[in-house]
RNA sequence: CGGGGUGUAGCGUAGCCCGGUUAUCGCGCCUCGUUUGGGACGAGGAGGUCGCAGGUUCGAAUCCUGCCACCCCGACCA
C-alpha cells in the first residue's frame, strides 16, 4: 500500500505541506509566495465564510468592498499603522505596458509612470477610514458597522502555504462608534464570535486574551486574540479583534456631532480572519492518513462506496445507496454516491479519508442479503456493521458525535499540552520537552518579553481574559506579578 | 535579506563530482484483458523547453555566470 502522506511525528512541516497539497486543498503558483486554493480547499474556504458571515449579520454587520489600491500617502496619515506595514507593501508605479523594441517582449513603459504610486492593501483601515470621513457627520450616522470580503497582500520574507502566503483571502471588519464603551464593547463581541466559530464549528479550542503591547497591531490601543495549539505543540493567532480608539479617526479627521452638538472624533474597531484558519484546521485535527474535518464545515459530510462486480450488482445497490442518499439528504447531510466504476473500493476508502470526509458507508452483496452497511467514522477509523433501518437517524447521530469527539480530542490535548511553571529553567525544559500553552508570571515589561522572546523563542501569545489572579514574581526578573500570562512558541 | 539545500514527464527520482550515441527507474496516465469488502494484476503504449537566460566547448542535464522559484534555519511577520 503506497503511504499518501509521510508521518506527523517524523517531520511535522513536511506532513503539513505533503497533507495540503495532497488532500487537493492548495499549492504554490509560480509567483513568489503566492497560494493556489484549489476546489475542494475553496468548498471548505466556502463553508466557513457562509457559517463567519451570517455570525457578522446576526450582530447587525453589512457587507461592501473598498478598493484593492491605496493611494500611497494615505498609507502615512497613521504613524504606527505605516511603521508595521510599509516593510511588506507592493506597490504599483506604473500603468502600462509595451513592447521592448528589440523584440524580448513586453517592458515597462517607462512613459506610463504614476504621478503617486498606489499601494496593493495589505489591510484596508486607510482607504476604509478615509471613506469613513464622508459618510459619518452626526450620531445619527453611527454605529457604521461593515465587513468586507477580500485579498490583502504583504510581502511577508518566508511564507507558509495558508498559514502566511504573500496575498490571502479574509474578511476584514472596520466599525466607527460614538462612544469608546461601545466601540471596546463591539472589539469583545468580535473576538468571542471568533472564538464560537473556532469552538462550535472548527472543533478547536482557542484561548481568548489581550496582547501585549509589543505584538498589538500597527495603530491599535488593544488587540484582542484567539489563540489556537497545533498537534506540534506551537500556537497560532487563529484570529483578531482590535478596539483602534480614535488613532483612525484622528488620523483621517473622521468627527461627528453629539447630542449635546459638539464635534468629536469617532471610536473605531476592526477584526479579521484568514485563509489561515484553513491551516488552523489541517493543523488542529489531521493524521497521519490525511485530513480530518469536522462534520460542520466538511463539503462532503457522508460518502456512499458501493462495493460491486458487474453492472448488475451495481444497480442493486444503487437502489438501495440512493434512498439511503435522499434520506440523508432530507436532514440537510450532504452525501457523495461515489459509484464510479474507474477505481476500486480500496482506493476509494483512502482517497476520502484523504479528504476528511467524516463518515463512509459502504455496501456491497453481503450488505444487500443481510440489510446492513457498512459504517467507517473518520475521527476514530472505527467501522460497524448498522441496519439500514433508521440509518439517517442513526448518521445524523454520528455525525454529531463526531463533531463532539473532534473537539473533546483537541480539548485533551490543549490541556495536556499546558503547563503552569514558576522557574524560567522550567520554562526553557517545557518548551524544548513539552511544547504547548505555558503559563508563567511576567513582570508586565517589554523588555522581559523580549528577552525571553530572544532566548527561546517564546512570545506572549496573551494575557487570557477572566484570568485568575494570584501573587507571584516574574520567572525572569523576580519582581512582582499579579497573573500568569500564556507564553509559546508560535507559527 | 543572510546561511544551507533543492529544481530532470502530472508526482517522486537516477544520472551531475569526472561533459560524449536515443536521459534512468517507480507511481500516475492511455489501450486491452482479468479484477473489485482497504490504495489490484498482466501485456502493450503515450508523455521531456533536464527551472530560465547567457557563456565555455566539436559536443552541456553535467562546467562557469546571472536570474527565478521552492524547502529548512535565522531575521521579519494583522
Amino acid at each position: 500500500m503506497a503511504k499518501a502522506i509521510p508521518s506527523r511525528s517524523e517531520d511535522y512541516s513536511e506532513w503539513y505541506n505533503e497533507l495540503v497539497k495532497k488532500a487537493d486543498l492548495a499549492d504554490h503558483s509560480d509567483v513568489r509566495g503566492c497560494m493556489i486554493i484549489k476546489p475542494y480547499g475553496y468548498a471548505i474556504w466556502e463553508k466557513m465564510q457562509a457559517v463567519i458571515d451570517k455570525m457578522f449579520k446576526d450582530t447587525g454587520h453589512s457587507n461592501a468592498y473598498f478598493p484593492l489600491l491605496i493611494p500611497k500617502s494615505y498609507l502615512s496619515k497613521e504613524a504606527d499603522h505605516v511603521d508595521g506595514f510599509a516593510k511588506e507593501c507592493a506597490v504599483v508605479t506604473h500603468y502600462r505596458l509595451k513592447n521592448a523594441e528589440d523584440g524580448s517582449g513586453v517592458v515597462v513603459d517607462p512613459e506610463a509612470k504614476l504621478e503617486e504610486e498606489l499601494i496593493i492593501r495589505p489591510t484596508s483601515e486607510t482607504v476604509i477610514w478615509s471613506t469613513y470621513k464622508k459618510w459619518v457627520q452626526s450620531y445619527r450616522d453611527l454605529p457604521l458597522l461593515i465587513n468586507q470580503w477580500a485579498n490583502v497582500m504583504r510581502w511577508e520574507m518566508r511564507t507558509r502555504l495558508f498559514l502566511r502566503t504573500a496575498e490571502f483571502l479574509w474578511q476584514e471588519g472596520h466599525t466607527a462608534h460614538a462612544t469608546k464603551q461601545e466601540a471596546v464593547d463591539e472589539t469583545v463581541q468580535m473576538m468571542n464570535v471568533y472564538a464560537d466559530f473556532a469552538e462550535n464549528y472548527m472543533a478547536m479550542p482557542v484561548v481568548r486574551g489581550v496582547k501585549t503591547e509589543s505584538e498589538r497591531f500597527p495603530g491599535a490601543l488593544d488587540t484582542y486574540c484567539i489563540e489556537a495549539l497545533m498537534q506540534d505543540g506551537k500556537a497560532l493567532q487563529a484570529g483578531t479583534s482590535h478596539f483602534l480608539g480614535q488613532n483612525f479617526a484622528k488620523a483621517f479627521d473622521v468627527k461627528f456631532a453629539n447630542k449635546e452638538g459638539k464635534l468629536d472624533y469617532v471610536w473605531g474597531t476592526s477584526w479579521g480572519v484568514s485563509t489561515r484558519l484553513m491551516g488552523a484546521l489541517v493543523m488542529a485535527h489531521s493524521d497521519d492518513q490525511g485530513l480530518v474535518l469536522p462534520p460542520k464545515l466538511a463539503p462532503i459530510q457522508v460518502v456512499i462506496v458501493p462495493i460491486f462486480k458487474g453492472e448488475e450488482q451495481l444497480k442493486a445497490i444503487s437502489e438501495k445507496a440512493v434512498k439511503i442518499k435522499e434520506a440523508l439528504e432530507a436532514k440537510g447531510i450532504s452525501v457523495k454516491f461515489d459509484n464510479s466504476d474507474t477505481h476500486n473500493p480500496g482506493w476509494k476508502f483512502a482517497e476520502y479519508e484523504l479528504k476528511g470526509v467524516p463518515v463512509r458507508i459502504a455496501m456491497g452483496p453481503r450488505d444487500l442479503d443481510n440489510g446492513t452497511v457498512e459504517v467507517a467514522r473518520r475521527d476514530t477509523q472505527e467501522k460497524e456493521v448498522m441496519t439500514m433501518e433508521g440509518i439517517d437517524l442513526t448518521i445524523d447521530k454520528l455525525l454529531e458525535d463526531i463533531q463532539a469527539n473532534i473537539y473533546k480530542k483537541a480539548s485533551d490535548f490543549r490541556s495536556e499540552k499546558t503547563t503552569k511553571v514558576d522557574s524560567y529553567d522550567d520554562f526553557k525544559k517545557v518548551l524544548d520537552n513539552e511544547a504547548g500553552f505555558v503559563m508563567a508570571h511576567w513582570d508586565g515589561t517589554a523588555e522581559t518579553e523580549e528577552k525571553i522572546k530572544q532566548e527561546t523563542k517564546a512570545t506572549i501569545r496573551c494575557i487570557p481574559v477572566n484570568n485568575e489572579q494570584e501573587d507571584g514574581v516574574c520567572m525572569y526578573s523576580g519582581k512582582p506579578s499579579t497573573q500568569r500570562v500564556m507564553f509559546a512558541r508560535a507559527y
